[in-house]
DNA sequence: TTTTTATGTGCAACTCAGTTGCGAAAAGAG
DNA sequence: CTCTTTTCGCAACTGAGTTGCACATAAAAA
């Protein structure tokens, strides 16, 4: 079950200096559980009703971005997905691709994007953030159905 | 003033068969009169206290998203971006760069970013949309100030 | 272990961008 | 000018995210 030790929600919490609350490994599981990123609302329904307050769901969000843990990788339909940071560099973030048919969002940390080193125009850029629409492997393969 | 057809909002509501009236030109005026995207209460308070009111701003976009005369741009701090589409195609939009210092967005036209035409990790791409984080030309100069 | 203290959590109320319903206004057709 | 259709303004609503505050608890100190 917990293979690596980055992958393990109380080395995480440990190692990040976090204290150890059940409401924090809850999330936290949460997003190691997922295959792509997570709102609030998806992280909640995951752990169910026994879960923590929506409200503290926000705010240990907050405190994994200030630990550098957590990622908030996009915003969609006016929410914010977050993901675990241990995957990828700070400020070349791999691209996510949203499927047009079956709506899901991958992760494609393998992809690696070339940011301009040089000035574009006179602008530096220092930041990138790519996201990809079009149609997923399995869509591809059956365009009706999922 | 009206150089080009393209950049006169009667010539655009025209072309595009929407109806003339005095809140749709005042949108287009302040979508024509920026040099990059606009969100609703930017364009409300654009146009003065004597203009529409934010929800028929809204409609209005809707409206223009529709018949393909704007764009929404990026979404930022929760908010729609909207931006003219007559610069560039639909699915290879420009980037977008967001100065850290200043905070201000540009939109550059004439960067050419490749998107994928053979699918990736099995992903067809469609669409893309890239933003760019770092210092802006003239905060690279003056590193205080704006 | 028990006590103490700093930190985390739950609840209610709030903010803010965007949406909806509906009656009034006005653009364009005839 | 009259009629029809679309657009507009207002009020109320939605839903993600935030804030203030009292209470709970993990971890440090005794
Ligand atoms: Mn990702
Ligand atoms: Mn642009
Ligand atoms: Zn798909
Ligand atoms: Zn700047």
């Amino acid at each position: 079950m917990t293979a690596r030790p980055e992958h393990d929600a109380v080395t995480i919490l440990q190692s990040a200096r976090l204290r150890r609350t059940a409401p924090r490994i809850a999330v936290l599981e949460s997003l190691l559980a997922s295959d792509g990123p997570l709102t609030q609302e998806q992280i909640t329904a995951h752990i169910g009703p026994r879960g923590p307050n929506r409200v503290t769901v926000y705010r240990i969000l907050e405190s994994f971005v200030a630990a550098g843990v957590v990622r908030q990788a996009f915003l969609r339909d006016r929410a914010q997905h977050y993901e675990l940071a241990h995957c990828c560099p700070r400020h070349r973030v791999h691209p996510h691709f949203t499927c047009t048919q079956c709506g899901k969002t991958c992760c494609l940390p393998e992809v690696d994007l070339p940011m301009p080193a040089a000035p574009v125009n006179g602008f530096l850029v220092s930041r990138q953030r790519v996201e990809w629409e079009g149609l997923c492997p399995s869509c591809r393969q059956s365009p009706a159905a999922d």
